[in-house]
DNA sequence: AGCCCCGGTGAAGTC
DNA sequence: CACCGGGGCT
């Protein structure tokens, strides 16, 4: 039998086989990464490296489970069960689970998503009488995040004279005030956001030497994949733990780095040669996934980008088929054309849906997708939205979960004091909600001593109050002694949700009653499988504390074999939707953002939305970096593709409930065109008169604009006319203050000849126009710059005599 | 306390 | 268009 190394290439092999010492490989797209790190991690094994001492950090815990298996079915399922395997928060949110105590924090601490600490903030905005339309809760979060992922205190925060300048200029100069408090009340609750699973791991790094040597003994190999997306936090984490053995493996490819939105730095991976001098650096450029024209197609567009490692991506694969583009006139038609696409394509090749791959910028685009699947009976798989455990039936009974796991969890209590409704209302829960505040405790310490505050409560209502309190203490009790499912069974009959939800017959009612049902199976099933040797390990620790204190005679008859519903609460807090799917229910196209794509691929992807302010975004349209990022996405995108990859864009889209015109991206002219397949006439005629795909046009009077036809929407967003074929252009608001618009519509008359002043090339005399407005473009000779082609609909000018 | 309707406002990506 | 929060009504 060959040895699996026999099953890698040369360089691939070297890579594996290289265990001791810091080692970097760039590992370009298809080029069989996982698979490297998979043997990798075996041959540490076979080489008789203890299990225990090996750290693996992937991407997502599907991708740990997944190379867990591969690694189990090479070496053997008992091996295989110690190693340390996941993402950096679940990995992280163990080891503090082990070592809370040490940093002030209790072992039973809650994790708070997203949606809770937004919830925070709100509160704190409250106390603090600030605007949230100024204070925008998700900007201030993110602001909180940004500062966390640099490992930026809350103190070192207000004293930094370089983010108080910020915060000033952005007209929120209590930013620094809020982040303190924000952390001071999630302490005192005892909960972490996502971020301070990475963050509070370095203080527990920093701050306790004997902790750091404890598992620098540990973790004596180290590898983390997907490492151009880590963030600084991370990157100090892994820095901390490898520094005694120095044996750090890392394995990425800076063209895929496509999370710098949260904090991921691009430079972790550029500037890890300057950390550990003596690395060895492996690059695996032979791509296994692609065809010959993909790869080049790729190659060609990741090369307009300034950042990056210099490699040479290529394949021996077959030539394959030309990229091909696809034009639609609206954002409907686009789903048609794909959606027929792909039926031909099945008809013709004998091919499975789950070949076919839509892959999108925006979670909002995929409506148009379905529909037009749906009419030609594709099946199709939606992946991200909104996730399982985020639904809000879910959110509800995990929280009284969390609740009776820790107590102090206040977010928790918000949310279902009065769910299902008990008659506690918003004006009783505001007043608890200020004993807390006053009294500095949490809301828990309040409403279960409800009578030693003099709150105004009336009678009826505070007993509700301490009926609520009394069920939630009677769950705490049984925590330890109850199985998951049982417990959880349990609570979801006697706080009333399931009945709640069994009585509401409307579709959702149903729905939400049979995700509580699934909820519950998952439960059951996570009863039913044994615990691996880690989650011994840190059941020891949690159930020590989770044991009410007063109920020590029963101590001797604790069943520890049990999985309890704490338990399963850690393994499932931190599991995003992608590692909740099941791929392998039913054979369906899949649809999914171009970010939940990274690490899959498909035989036939289609890139949708090719359109400038779309993909590339907006938002990153001003911005060079933000810019080469999309880039990477979309170079991301194309690398998915086994044989063909499809680029479509439609001329005019819904967005905002308006009709906006689009252009065709950029990215698509950064392909060359000997590997494109498609009309040329196709991107020329951008504003053609073919039919309208079903919008209105009934705005026109005796071929003018009538402006009483114009919706409100459309009247108080910034519309423009276009005579010259009739339509409508949204000119977005971001992009254009209102003044420069009237000042550019001026630009409309200008002609050869005429002499202009530019606000930052100067005086110039246009030489020549061209196209048709709005399209006009002018050349102009500038006296200090120069020729230069600008387009009169964007370019700032003044007519001059 | 709870429901409904209205209007204002806002869509990037995620642990 | 879709969601959320506020205000008013029952």
């Amino acid at each position: 039998m060959n040895h699996f190394l026999d099953e890698l290439n040369s360089i691939q092999r070297e890579a594996a086989k290289s265990t001791e010492g810091p080692v970097m490989i760039i590992a370009g797209a298809g080029s069989g990464k996982t698979r490297v790190l998979t043997y990798r991690i075996a041959h540490l094994i076979e080489k008789n490296v203890d299990t225990f001492n090996i750290l693996a950090l992937t991407f997502t815990n599907k991708a740990a489970k997944e190379m867990k298996e591969r690694i189990a079915k090479i070496i053997g399922h008992s091996e295989a069960k110690n190693l340390w395997m996941g993402t950096f928060h679940s990995v992280f949110a163990k080891i503090l689970r082990i070592e809370a105590e040490k940093i002030g924090y209790p072992n039973n601490f809650t994790i708070y998503d997203t949606e809770d600490s937004k919830s925070v903030i709100k509160e704190i905005l409250k106390q603090f009488n600030l605007d949230d339309k100024i204070y925008k809760p998700s900007l201030v979060l993110n602001r909180i995040s940004d500062a966390k992922n640099k490992l930026i205190s809350p103190q070192h925060y207000q004293n930094n004279i370089l983010t108080q300048q910020e915060d000033q200029n952005s007209r929120k100069p209590l930013l620094g005030q809020i982040y303190a408090n924000y952390q001071k009340r999630n302490f005192k609750t005892g909960a972490m956001d996502f971020d301070d699973l990475l963050y509070q791991t370095n203080v527990l790094l920093r701050d306790f030497p004997d902790v750091l040597l404890k598992y620098q003994n540990k973790f004596r190999y180290i590898s983390v994949d997907e490492y151009q997306d880590t963030n600084f936090s991370q990157y100090l984490i892994i820095k901390q733990l490898a520094a005694r053995f120095q044996n750090i493996c890392v394995v990425g490819d800076d063209a895929q780095s496509i999370y710098a939105f949260r904090g991921a730095n691009i430079q972790n991976i550029l500037n890890f040669e300057k950390d550990y001098p003596d690395l060895k650096t492996y690059k695996l450029e032979q791509n296994y996934r692609s065809t010959k024209t993909i790869v080049a197609a790729a190659n060609q567009i990741i090369a307009n980008n300034k950042e990056q490692f210099k490699k040479t991506v290529f394949t021996e694969n077959e030539e394959g088929y030309l990229l091909k583009v696809i034009k639609a006139n609206t954002d409907n038609e686009e789903g048609q054309k794909i959606a027929n696409h792909i039926f031909e394509t099945k008809s013709q090749n004998q091919i499975m849906n789950s070949d076919f791959a839509i892959l999108y910028r925006t979670n909002a685009q995929s409506r148009s997708f379905e529909e037009a699947l749906r009419k030609l009976n594709i099946a199709y798989k939606i992946y991200g939205g909104i996730s399982f455990y985020q639904r809000k039936e879910i959110k509800d009974l995990l929280s009284y979960f969390r609740l009776i796991i820790n107590n102090s969890d206040d977010e928790s209590i918000k949310r279902i004091i009065n769910y299902p409704a008990r008659g506690i209302g918003q004006t009783t829960i505001d007043k608890l909600t200020v004993a807390a505040l006053e009294h500095d405790i949490s809301l828990w310490t309040v409403i279960s001593n409800l009578k030693e505050f003099n709150l105004g409560i009336n009678a009826g209502i505070s007993t509700k109050i301490n009926d609520f309190v009394t069920q939630i203490k009677s769950f705490n009790l049984l925590l330890a002694y109850k199985d998951a499912y049982e417990l959880a069974n349990q609570i979801a009959v006697s706080c009333g949700i399931v009945k709640e939800l069994y009585n509401d017959k409307t579709p959702e009612g149903v729905s939400r009653y049979e995700n509580i049902q699934e909820l519950l199976n998952g439960i059951k099933d996570f009863v039913e499988q044994p615990r691996t040797p880690q989650e011994n390990e840190l059941n020891e620790v949690i159930k020590s504390v989770i044991d009410p204190s007063n109920s020590t005679e029963f101590n001797e008859e604790t069943d520890y074999s049990l999985k309890t519903l704490d338990e399963f609460m850690q393994e499932i807090t931190l599991l995003t939707n992608v590692d909740k799917e099941d791929d392998k229910e039913g054979d369906k196209v899949s649809l999914m953002t171009v970010h939940a794509a990274k690490g899959l691929e498909f035989k036939y992807v289609y890139i949708v939305g090719l359109e400038e302010n779309l993909f590339p975004s907006q938002l990153s349209i001003s911005s060079r970096s933000d810019l080469e990022e999309e880039r990477r996405l979309f170079y991301v995108a194309i690398t998915r593709a086994e044989k063909q990859a499809i680029l479509s864009f439609a001329t005019m889209r819904y967005r905002f409930g308006n009709i906006t015109y689009c252009e065709p991206s950029r990215f698509i002219n950064e392909i060359d065109d000997k590997y494109l397949d498609y009309p040329k006439e196709n991107i020329q005629k951008k504003f053609s008169d073919d039919s309208f795909g079903g919008y209105r046009t009934n705005y026109l009077k005796n071929n003018k604009l009538d402006e009483n036809a114009l919706t409100n929407n459309e009247k108080t967003n910034v519309i423009t006319f276009n005579p010259s074929n009739k339509k409508l252009i949204k000119i977005n608001s971001n992009l254009s203050s209102s003044s420069s618009i009237l000042d550019t519509k001026l630009n409309k008359n200008l002609i050869a000849g005429d002499w202009v002043l530019h606000d930052k090339f100067g005086k110039g005399q246009i030489s020549a126009l061209e196209g048709n407005w709005p399209e006009t473009k002018a050349n102009i000779i500038f006296e200090n710059v120069g020729q230069k082609s600008l387009l009169l609909k964007f370019a700032r000018l003044n007519k001059i005599n």
